[in-house]
DNA sequence: CGTAGTGTTGAATTGAATCAAGTGTCGTGG
DNA sequence: CCACGACACTTGATTCAATTCAACACTACG
């Protein structure tokens, strides 16, 4: 168990407070005027590894615009790319559509996380960015970031790593998808949303989730209906306690252990 | 039906000469004293959009090591990450090991194609990369790369594209795995050879597969067993022709069709 | 308060895995 | 050059994990 506040939890109901993305800061999250340099994601997205004088260069590059509300696009597949966007508050799912209409989810981001990567190559945005609740976000012009990096090498080696990082990450899903069971790629993207969220809020144990059950099983390659029976199965097993989009993560070991057997 | 030479085709014996990756030239593909500016697959690999001068600095830096045999590494998860590597000739795969011993394919390299880049963000690489058959290849120390990067902007936008075009591919990759059965798995894995092959060889629509069965399975989420059985299956239809590595496209519109059914 | 979207649970079905028993192919050394 | 052994591949029978189909409950929002 973890030291988390444990305060009427059984009860199973009322308005815990929880530290969900859209509830971590004392001021508004969602508030446009933060410069890199006072941001509390610096150490995630772009500004670590840079000289307070590289941090200003690349606070005049980074425009920061109107918040996004829950279903709001940031980009459609096709549109053309321009930019690469970073997480400010809230978060956002990216999914793809396939020929007879049915979406397939590609990935999901946390605060500090950088979207829009899969358009650097192409001309064009290969999938489409959603806000899943009242969201904002920096946008990085992605012409001028290159621009930049040529100027500071710090930049550029850091924009390397957070590719490179994504490179490594899209093919552990890879094995994950390729041959883990449901109940492993469940226990597994659990563990993953406790680690991110651990990062930009207080436990990594207790967090919302900010996606449906459906949305998380067109990322796992799993149906809504396994989702929701490994959920419960998970909860009987005594690993996890779920309550609508409300989880806490009883016995984080264990879990692992679920995910390592593999 | 294709252009493509048929003599004989059905008496399914005896060596026709294939467009393979290790019959692509007339003099040894495997040769080290090509440079960069002189190598045939410089269009696919680094130098792209490169001047003259510029091709000549980044020869400078690559490293054209002895060939290397079937079965021999090029490095192994977690070792330290030091250099990408394009492919020169003959063809690679990377894979992880689960816990319990298994293997996980997670992907192939043809000539022009960079591997290593997964190790990019941390200290080491997180697979192993082995040859599939005689090969050849060029090492670019990455922080020689970073700081050649720095002075050529051609060169820094030339690898943020690629790395994009890594993740544009993973996420391509990740639909495939989480929503398309083992028919359609097959049938796309076939196709994006085909066009991998086109690009250094001859035809798209005959062509070696330099992995074995179990590979292509542990690459796609399926058994050995399925990949056969998807194999024969095709055949039956008529949209394949398979004899041992040996694969013949004779309906590439039809197998483009399976795929885009999804 | 009603309704649409979200989530749960059960029963039947199925696509791919597993288990099992082969055959085919290739490289090696006698 | 052939025989041997290891590995690669195929095919069939059976099992099983997850999907599909179906019905219903909950929640949140206008």
């Amino acid at each position: 168990m973890s030291s988390v506040n444990t305060d009427g939890g059984s009860r199973g109901s009322g308005r815990i407070p929880l530290n969900a993305a859209t509830a971590v800061d004392k001021a508004c999250p969602h508030n446009v005027n933060i410069s890199c340099a006072s941001c509390r994601l610096n150490e995630l997205c772009l500004p670590i590894a840079l000289s307070k004088a590289e941090i200003h260069q690349l606070d005049e590059i980074v425009q920061r615009n109107r918040p996004y509300k829950k279903g709001d696009h940031l980009y459609r597949q096709s549109d053309e790319f321009k930019s690469v966007y970073a997480v400010r508050s809230g978060s956002f799912k990216s999914y793809v559509l396939g020929t007879s209409g049915q979406s397939r989810v590609t990935g999901f981001f946390l605060p500090g996380e950088i979207m829009g990567m899969d358009g650097i190559a192409s001309k064009d945005y290969a999938n489409s960015t959603v806000a899943l609740e009242h969201a904002s976000i920096c946008e990085i012009p992605f012409f001028q970031l290159e621009k930049l990096s040529h100027q500071l090498p710090n930049l550029q080696h850091h924009f390397f790593a957070i590719m490179g990082n994504e490179i490594a990450k899209d093919q552990q899903i890879h094995t994950l998808l390729s041959s883990y069971t449901a109940e492993e790629r469940t226990a597994s993207f659990l563990l993953g949303l406790s680690s991110r969220s651990s990062r930009v809020s207080l436990s990594p144990t207790r967090f919302l989730l900010p996606m449906t059950r459906s949305d998380i099983g067109e990322y796992l390659g799993l149906t809504v209906e396994t989702v929701s029976r490994i959920f419960t199965a998970l909860q009987r097993k005594g690993l996890i306690k779920v309550r609508n989009r409300e989880v806490d993560l009883l016995e984080i070991d264990t879990l692992r252990a679920i995910v390592t057997t593999n």
